[in-house]
RNA sequence: GUCCGGUUCGUCUAGGGGUUAGGACACCGCCCUUUCACGGCGGCAACACGGGUUCAAAUCCCGUACCGGAUACCA
């Protein structure tokens, strides 16, 4: 039998990220299998759903790659379905109608009116004891066909349990006395949860349901359904919870946006490396080992290998370093710098758009960013992968953007820092951060001078070549007699330079590192250098923006 | 209240009768270095508690504590 699961988020909300985790788990379970992995939306509750919300669990699972195998269900699409299959029990005699006027809603939260009155009705605990159970059929249709409101609930047996073997948890048993007549059809004719869960999965013809842990308890109940159904019930298994930092449930309510999905996206997290976290968390292959592929994930997915104990979602609000889970962060970061280049680039591309800082030139000669980029992929001596050794990389053009994206990736954290810190690679626009100033210029105000000197003595060496020569002349290596603006040539002229003035090279290097770049850190600044080209590197060496912040600070 | 489940470094976890209790993130130190990262090396740091079984318990059993979930004419 074809193996096949859902994942069914109700439509209340951003996608979670435990839900997404659900999802997760669902699709691999399904691939490993060669199963399918389905959709269902759960829309019963009229008044809560919402049509954004479904867009945007969608645009979640779209974005981190968990797209459905078949169309999309829709659980209010089935509601006749659903409430035909309440008459069907009823008529058999496996259902009955409570009478019972529907109880008005409780100002209060609606968990802890039900905790009180559980823990209220605790001495006479019989949970078999509802007057309309017992009521012969007869009168029940002359109440029912006077037009009498009736809510239908399925009549659970007085003695006996429900049993299931879960895939995570073992075996779960649990004496019918536990669980009350559920109803299954709303007196306002709405079928209820558990009861269309049930019919959507048997037509969905669902043979595993891998959930969150919050539904154990639905899940006898459920059974309970099949079994007056007489349907074999599909297999189960629960997962464990996701948990904040102060050990409750992460919720949308209580914890915010830190639990969507969409936060993610948008804060410049990769896909691959969200999933990689998600799938770690209350997972493990039991080895040694932490990046995984989506293909080792389909690999290597268990059921035994999913814990039973909850896992905790780290993250500080207040704390713009630690604002999500470290790890997180972490494995983004590793993402950011070892992924192929042919899939980094596109996205380094959006979040340049978004910013204004793209230029059309980047994508010229028809080639795509994301077409093979040869030499990426190989291995550095420690086993990493080495940076792209591209030629012909002229400021502004495809190959340029290629190596530069490549040289600063090497300590980024997120998308997000290709347009912030990495921001004065593709603009003239851009800020001096304040501790950089103070570090780096402040700190030995001959660089005033001297860097514009600076400046003065790479136009005179580079002189020979103007900037449409060295345009042509690119490829060709140094040392041919032409000067050209490169790595080699510019450690040169600034070594000399620094000799001259009887100072440390870092003080040269940092001050114009701080004035290239707005920023106290990145590549070699013989890479940036090189990277920002000769043109712009004169003009920044001798702005004055830079000073007049050190400046304005003094007088304060 | 009742039912169900859980508890190994701060966090994610490996281990599941004999281990110096392993790894990863974070943190700290050293090396590398023009900065910051990366990388390398090292450090800090855990079996909730109490009984039992056993030559031997983090591991098996029982109890306690604590935490969580569920308990609805929500999903």
């Amino acid at each position: 039998m074809t193996i096949r699961v859902r994942f069914a988020p109700s439509p209340t909300g951003y996608l979670h990220v435990g839900a997404t985790r659900s999802a997760l788990f669902n699709y691999l379970y399904a691939r490993q299998n060669g199963g399918k992995f389905l959709l269902r939306i759960e829309d019963t509750d009229l008044a809560r759903s919402t049509d954004e919300s479904t867009r945007s669990i969608l645009e979640g699972l779209a974005w981190i790659g968990l797209e459905p195998d078949e169309e999309i269900v829709f659980q209010s699409a089935n509601a006749d379905k659903h409430r035909a299959a309440a008459f069907r029990l009823l008529d058999e005699g496996k259902a009955y109608r409570d009478f019972t006027p529907k109880a008005a809603p409780s100002d209060a939260n609606v968990k802890d009116a039900i905790k009180d009155r559980a823990r209220a009705s605790q001495g006479e605990k019989d949970l078999r004891n509802n007057p309309y159970r017992g009521l012969s059929k007869e009168e029940s249709d002359a109440r029912a066909g006077s037009g009498e409101p009736f809510a239908i609930r399925l009549k659970v047996p007085e003695t006996g349990k429900t049993s299931f073997e879960d895939g995570v948890f073992g075996l779960q048993e649990r004496g019918y006395a536990e669980t009350e007549d559920l109803v299954l059809l709303r007196s306002d004719g709405h079928p209820l949860y558990n009861l269309a869960v049930v019919c959507d999965d048997i037509e969905m013809r669902i043979t595993d349901v891998i959930r969150g842990q919050d539904h154990l308890t639905n899940t006898h109940k459920q059974i309970l359904i099949y079994e007056a159904l007489d349907v074999q019930p599909p297999k189960f298994a629960h997962l464990p919870l996701i948990l904040a930092p102060g050990g409750k449930k992460l919720s949308k309510r209580i914890h915010g946006e830190i639990v969507s999905l969409t936060t993610y996206r948008d804060a410049g997290f990769i896909p691959d490396a969200f999933r990689n976290f998600l799938a770690l968390l209350g997972w493990s292959a039991g080895e040694e080992k932490e990046i995984y592929s989506l293909e080792e994930l389909i690999e290597k997915f268990s059921l035994e290998g999913v814990h039973r104990s909850s896992a905790i979602f780290n993250y500080e609000p207040n704390n713009p370093k630690r604002w999500t889970d470290d790890k997180l962060i972490w494995m983004n970061a590793e993402y950011i710098r070892t992924m192929p280049l042919e899939q980094l680039l596109p996205m380094v591309k959006i979040e340049l758009k978004a910013n204004k800082l793209w230029r059309e030139e980047y994508d010229e000669e028809g080639e795509a960013l994301a077409a093979a980029i040869p030499s990426t992929a190989d291995l550095g001596p420690d086993g990493r992968p080495s940076t792209v050794a591209i030629e012909n990389r002229e400021t502004g053009t495809r190959n340029w953007f290629i190596y530069t994206v490549d040289v600063i990736r090497q300590r980024f954290f997120t998308l997000k820092d290709f347009s912030s810190q990495g921001r004065a690679y593709f603009s003239e626009d851009f800020d001096f951060d304040q501790a950089a100033i103070e570090k780096n210029l402040k700190k030995f105000p001959d660089l005033q001078t001297w860097l514009p000197e600076l400046a003065d003595r790479f136009e005179t060496a580079f002189a020979e070549t103007s900037q449409a020569e060295t345009r042509a002349v690119a490829s060709v290596p140094a040392g041919n007699g032409a000067i050209h603006f490169t790595e080699a040539n510019i450690e040169t002229v600034v070594k000399a330079f620094t000799e001259e003035k009887g100072t440390k090279l870092g003080v040269i290097m940092n001050g114009a590192r701080t004035l290239l770049t707005g920023v106290a850190v990145g590549p070699s600044m013989l890479t940036v250098f090189e990277i920002i080209g000769l043109e712009r590197t004169l003009m920044r060496l001798r702005s004055q923006v830079a000073w007049n912040a050190v400046a304005e600070a003094r007088t304060k």
